[in-house]
DNA sequence: CTAATAATTCAAACCGCTTTGAAAATGGAG
DNA sequence: CTCCATTTTCAAAGCGGTTTGAATTATTAG
């Protein structure tokens, strides 16, 4: 059943059908309600490509996610993300194309995306410090948000992003609270712009207490479980090893977790383990009492509000950029103790 | 630049230029050339929408996600089926849209999505043992292939699968061997269709050798961290606790894996786990010697065969449904060990 | 009851591409 | 050189909506 069909159906042409779908006030409520009804009754939606070419929107937000060429590496948290973007988008009758591609494809794709009209907007995820991808779509103009924030750009851009500096520096703070003073960072890829910004909160807390920046004790790479077994296992059985370790995600922190108890160590005894949390959906830090210490915040509520975010600016081409610092929480769980003497 | 700009600056007709683009012979080669140059030169992409209205194919692909309503679950599993679907799209020009939906909502985004004529197909995702979806799509006439199978279902569809039940019997087998007895299952939802064939796989190893399939020693539900953690906490303080424990993914595993440390018991010695590996990005089953002893099937290369089965599909609708069981390998890890006496 | 105004409805143009059926150009044979 | 067959190119008709500007109908005021 297409517009046509449904006009002659009804006797009322294609114009006043439009309207009354598209809620203007052109039409009278009782033909509105008589078109509607007619709608449902004969399954009848507008045709995706028809509005798209008459309208110049396309009402499809696109999500870009890149892997590395060499190792092919899906980011665990893009799945909670995703999910968070897609509530928002459905309740706003937007849909969701999603591309993966390799790196050296990413600039391509966005222009390709703009060109043939597939997308009104894109969400930019995992931002490196020195990101090529945000001036590419700022030249493009094409609406978009950032998840995460790029810190060495000057462009002008809309993101959302989690405070990682302040949650790391807190999260280091509590460790020297709690005596430690060997504290290692088992970071995501130094490239990206969050690890980037946990080192420096990490920095600032040890410097601030006097205690030197260890450089053996600082590690980055990619977010899954065997590296953080890997790069804990190598710390732990240095000369002097670290009595408590920062990790940046829940996935590394398992990893950690394999590491210290191989050796016939005790989480919270001889190592401390603080991590990053993104309340992945299946990867809860525990019950009542959480597995992890953990700095901790929502990335599918991250996904929701860039979601937002990107709808509003393209409704709106005019306003302001905007920007969102989500502060993580620090939530105290069975992985963090005193110093051991 | 659109198609009419691109024929004036070339002083050729819009019809030669479709046709260039869309490798038809009735155009000469060296005109092609001159066109594709061309195309190039003014970034000329034809414009999404418009193709759409003038074929009737939207060369996009949807995947489906449904989510419980009451736990916001995202499948684990999700994101690295997607990046093996997604490989395979992008060689074949189409794009992929993703909806993310309520379970109670399943049944009219099939419809909404095929009316509109948003997609020209859809994979369907972890179906259950009578899926009502299945003679949805079959009802609406759309192409659709599906990863895993629905036991109950007699509609004529196109599947990849992994062999759930004879890898879970060769498990269970292998765990006999061993001298275990005692064996646990910590199954997916127990209405999955592949928890179904697991769990029947489990069975026919224990009654070939005439043990009988304990209630207390099977459960089933969503595999996160914490449920094989308090699924597997919950059997092993039993009275008659299980020396062995199957596990439906790796996720559960490490849940499983938390347990049995946290009573002190070792892996491989008073308990044994084997789990299903899919092979997540993230999530490597360690080096050289697996963490686990897991039955492996990769979930990316079974995105890429269902993507690329759907769009034989699409491409030739008349051609026979296709099936492909694949079949799990069974790698030794440390997990498991002889049963103690 | 008529004229002026407001509220609805309509016909037609347009969005940018594909594809058909016809026309023009080219090449080969006689 | 002409005629016919073959290539190559073209103009125009959709595809199915949205939106503009005009026409019609309903409503109100005088």
């Amino acid at each position: 059943m297409n517009l046509r069909q449904l006009s002659e159906v009804l006797g009322v042409s294609q114009t006043t059908i439009s309207r009354a779908l598209n809620g203007y006030p052109e039409v009278s409520e009782k033909t509105r309600q008589r078109i509607e009804q007619a709608a449902r009754k004969y399954n009848y939606s507008p045709n995706r490509g028809a509005s798209t070419l008459a309208t110049g929107r396309s009402m499809t937000i696109g999500h870009v996610l890149s892997e590395a060429t060499s190792h092919e590496l899906v980011n665990p948290i893009f799945g909670d993300f995703i999910a968070g973007a897609s509530e928002v988008y459905k309740a706003n009758k937007y849909d969701m194309l999603f591309s993966l591609v390799k790196n050296e494809e990413e600039s391509d794709i966005y222009n390709s995306l703009l060109r043939r009209g597939v997308v009104d907007g894109v969400v930019l995820q995992a931002p490196k410090i020195s990101d090529e991808r945000i001036d590419i779509l700022e030249k493009l103009g094409i609406p978009f948000v950032v998840h995460g924030r790029s810190s060495r750009s000057n462009a002008n851009y809309s993101w959302v992003d989690v405070n990682n500096r302040s949650a790391f520096r807190r999260a280091t703070e509590f460790l020297l609270d709690l005596g430690h003073r060997k504290i290692a960072l088992i970071n995501g890829l130094a490239t990206l712009d969050f690890a980037q910004r946990r080192y420096l909160g990490y920095c600032e807390a040890l410097e601030s207490r006097g205690v030197a920046v260890n450089g053996n004790l600082v590690k980055g790479a990619e977010m899954t479980e065997v590296y953080g077994y890997m790069v804990a296992k190598e710390m732990l059985l240095q000369k002097s090893p670290p009595t408590a370790i920062l990790t940046a995600s829940m996935i590394s922190a398992i990893g950690v977790r394999r590491a210290v108890q191989e050796l016939g160590l005790t989480l919270g005894k001889q190592v401390s383990i603080v991590t990053h949390d993104d309340e992945l959906s299946y990867l809860n830090n525990g019950q009542q009492i959480p597995i992890f210490t953990a700095t901790r915040s929502s990335v599918r509520k991250a996904g929701r509000i860039a979601a937002q975010m990107l709808i509003d600016r393209i409704e709106n081409p005019n306003a302001p950029r905007a920007e969102m610092l989500l502060e993580a929480e620090l939530v105290l769980g069975a992985s963090t103790g005193p110093v051991q003497q």
